[in-house]
DNA sequence: ACCTATTGATAATA
DNA sequence: TTATTATCAATAGGT
């Protein structure tokens, strides 16, 4: 259509390409419209030119990534599998750790300990009692740092160290440190929605 | 361009659409073919049809991920930002269960004490008191059973649970339970590649 | 699907 | 780039 037919091969000079590029992407383009129009159709057309101009048309009511996500579905392909991939791996990485975790605080808790020999049980066992120790002597170290406190302030609270009751032990750590994420964490009502991406919300919880 | 002109605007016959979605479906690849040949262009083509039916056409050489992973780059559209924040949440809340229960096993091995109360270190002291009970009792039951095993089996291996080099506790977690990730992580050479996408692998370790 | 009169797109040119 | 226009290509409507 034209002056003259083309054959339909690489426009070698640069500058003709250029000027035909324009035209047909135009032309691409005003079709495009009019298909969406006629035929009530969706439609995402990405063009880049060999100088890497970049232009795109897209049906009304829509954008590409919908259509993109609408072409994932349809087509099978699944287009960012490569970046889904690499987080995928970094999830099913960190719940390992998170799952190992877990069990050695468990095993330093006194659950769990069937699976380990008697090698690891000394070695728990030694390193429990050791901590155990560290723990006596920073809680001695603070009852006397708040007696000097208490006594410069002569008055008031002078009970607070005093109270000795062991069932203390869940609400101090759920309030104070790391381990109110592993109640907390169970209690949760819901999960970030990864369904058919491969991550239901149990995955994240303790088995 | 045809025995008459139509007017742009929706084909109400459904028969009609069908047609002319069909007729101007193959129009446009061959447009978009053409473009490519011509000018050495690269593009992406995505279409349904009103009925929902899928067609597309892309460059040779390339597939409609590569073309909109460029789109992405030059557009700055972040086309699967959604389901990557979903993902990225549910990789922070992880690792923020992990930093907590890294700082909880700290705790429970005499360090990181700083930050607790009085009331949560006696709470601690004694959790850990009654853990190493559990964990002796448990020591215990395994060496009378493998010595019934040895008296059994009458010779060989007598010195196994004799040994009480304390200096096993690490290499009995390492090899044994949870732990091994405390340690073996810090170590590891290489983490999944995530550069721009904010999870650098230091993110990945104890802090 | 096929046909073909007709409109639409565009190659060459300025 | 934009405009012109002679030609070729696409397609609307009918079979």
């Amino acid at each position: 259509m034209g002056r003259g037919k083309i054959e339909i091969k690489k426009i070698e000079n640069p500058t003709n390409r250029q000027v035909t590029y324009s035209k047909r992407r135009a032309g691409i383009m005003k079709k495009a419209s009019e298909l969406t129009v006629l035929c009530d159709a969706q439609l995402s057309l990405v063009m880049f030119s060999s100088t890497g101009k970049f232009s795109e048309y897209c049906s009304p009511s829509t954008d590409s990534k919908s259509i993109y996500d609408r072409y994932q579905q349809v087509s099978g392909i699944n287009l960012w599998s490569a970046q889904y991939e690499k987080m995928q791996n970094t999830l099913n990485h960190l719940k390992e750790i998170n799952h190992n975790l877990r069990r050695e605080i468990r095993q330093r808790m006194g659950e769990d300990l069937d699976g380990l020999e008697i090698k690891e049980l000394r070695g728990l066992e030694q390193n429990m009692d050791e901590a155990l120790k560290l723990v006596r002597n920073r809680k001695y170290h603070v009852i006397s740092t708040q007696t000097d406190t208490y006594k410069k302030k002569e008055t008031e609270h002078a009970v607070y160290y005093v109270d000795d009751d062991p069932s203390n032990y869940d609400g101090a750590l759920a309030l104070g440190n790391g381990s109110s994420y592993l109640y907390s964490f169970r209690t949760q009502p819901s999960q970030p929605n990864l369904q058919g991406m491969g991550y239901g919300p149990h995955d994240l919880r303790l088995a």
